[in-house]
DNA sequence: CGGTAAGCGAGACGGTACGTCTTGTCTTATT
DNA sequence: AATAAGACAAGACGTACCGTCTCGCTTACCG
């Protein structure tokens, strides 16, 4: 039987409840960023009690992993242009358009978290940071059986493409635009 | 008179808040990471009360920043060795070398804060980061003017490899070992 | 007919779920005392549903007042031992005798519950102290009978032998053993 | 030196706030009744923080006893009027002329706590039931001394006596009005 | 024998209180 | 003026219980 998610006994989960968690969470968000983002709130903001908060999500990390998760369709888009330059260039402008303000201050909330907290830096990677690297990592490797990047080079690009997008983003370095996009498609292309 | 710091009348400060407070935080940060650095914890810890510690620091961020200023002796060694790959090998070395899990976790905390809040990640910027990004400026200024390396080039480079720094350091993606250092040495020197 | 509990249509009502209500009662009353004694305590010790339960019981008195029927067997012996003095004494002896640890704890449960809320207060008054009253009141109307004490006097007797009775349970003045039943005998069988 | 009470270091403890939270707990008593004293809302209606709360009363049972402590003149009068049907007629009125709706929904809250949990007897025991029964038995020992009550019928009495008083307040089971204290005084003093 | 209806377990839900913790400010006496 | 001591308002934390609700399944009867 393809039936494997059997209907359980008891009340089923509220939807809409979930719905107003996810919401309220991106609300918060927006409006009063990281420091705002409290259970607490989230709870008050979505009109729900705080025991349904804290039975279907044991933290505020992964609250905000699954509002950000609900938010994106999730597909990352996987440019084929047939050179790293453009593919890189392609994917990064990509990225630079979804991470609008809304979901550059859940991602701060989640380095917040990830920083202050090695158990959920190991939840974040696992369940948002791979993903990401896996997207990417077609891309490069893809350069690398074309030749225009080795293996070596395509390993720490992960690190330098991402790492320079957090960087940016948690300290304020500089916008995320596709200025940014184009310079670091165009060094990491040159990592022959 | 070369008195410039002109004695104030008063109790002078005290040196030895001062010096237990920093070595608290240091304590803490080895003992309980980012999540136990609390301005109560530091002044339980220092034997000293809250109102001397915010006296002198308006946050937790600034205690950790002049903590980290204290602890590293402040000047950054810059190699000279003839050629980008080497210099930033050195350079990468050296910065590894200092990062000991204590100074790992002070930097976590400061990471925490500056991704909570915009006005920490103002503060850290411009009390620490840009320090950094001066000395590995030097080198790569040096490259520039021998050809090495674009001043494009140079720009981006400042964000891939301390940005990579930082994603390592705060989701745990991999170790800030030698192998790192080199890979991205490597990267960059060939990025023409 | 004489069949005048009519049968309704549907599932009948469980007797298993009430015996195991009822006796996951004593238990918790036995194991945890009144602060133990919660609805949610009691379901989950009885393996069933909170539905169940608020069917059947409106409140946690409710409960506690059937368990505290079903343990006793309801009579309550009259002895007449043809003087006040002895009558009481019997009587209060056997009272005592029947107020082991955990019927004590249901006591004090009810208690608890009375004294917070004057609803509960008139149950508990209805289906519980009337009865005893009821049974006391029948020795102390022989005793007016026979001229060893006046109606007043037996009606103020009911409140200060139940009250002392409480006053001990509920504050832990002292012991409710033989002594308190033969000095409570003596003194009301003294009040002519 | 007579100065016992010597003024400690530190922002002493503003009796504001001690004033404040005893007039809510009068008024939330006299408002909602037991049910609706709780800790947190004595400290909303006080306009007070909950950890100054806690800071002085360990339990919601410290936070009453106190603002009962405040309420009456904590000297209860004691009455000599040449013997025992007198004095306790005297002092049972002022016993009940003192407890009005506010106080008589305190002293239930008392004995709702005292129920449920065996260390609260304890304490409301040590602070408050002592008093009163201190004060009874002078009388008592007084009747002793002029041979109208034995020493066992007096130490007996102060059960009576009081249960009665908690027993007719925690069951509702009728008034303490004048023709309580009335019976009682009645009663006790023909115990010989 | 199939329909009807109540009972039941499971368990989700909004609400509220608990007691603890940290934040940043404040108010003292002492140094 | 700086300090330690520590009180204070504010508010988040994660847990517990309350009483209600909504499911699917079970167990009777009744036609």
């Amino acid at each position: 039987m393809v039936d494997s998610e059997q209907r359980r006994p008891g009340r089923p989960r509220s939807e809409q409840a979930r719905q107003a968690i996810l919401a309220a969470t991106l609300e918060l968000a927006a409006d009063k960023g990281p420091r705002g983002l409290s259970m607490e709130a989230i709870a008050r903001r979505a009109g729900v009690s705080k025991e349904t908060l804290y039975r279907w999500w044991r933290s505020k990390t992964e609250v905000v992993l699954e509002a950000l998760a609900e938010r994106s369709d999730e597909t990352i888009p996987l440019p084929d242009e047939g050179s790293l330059a453009a593919d890189l260039g392609a994917f990064l402008r990509d990225t630079v358009v979804s991470g609008d303000a809304t979901t550059q201050r859940l991602l701060r909330a989640l380095a917040a978290e990830a920083a202050a907290d090695p158990s959920m830096a190991d939840l974040i990677r696992e369940r948002f940071i791979v993903r990401r690297r896996g997207a990417l990592d077609q891309i490069l490797q893809r350069a690398v059986r074309r030749g225009e990047i080795s293996q070596a080079g395509a390993a720490i690009a992960l690190d330098l493409i991402y790492g320079s997008l957090w960087y940016r983003l948690i300290f304020g370095i500089a916008p995320l635009d596709n200025a940014w996009a184009a310079a670091v498609a165009r060094a990491i292309a040159a990592v022959h």
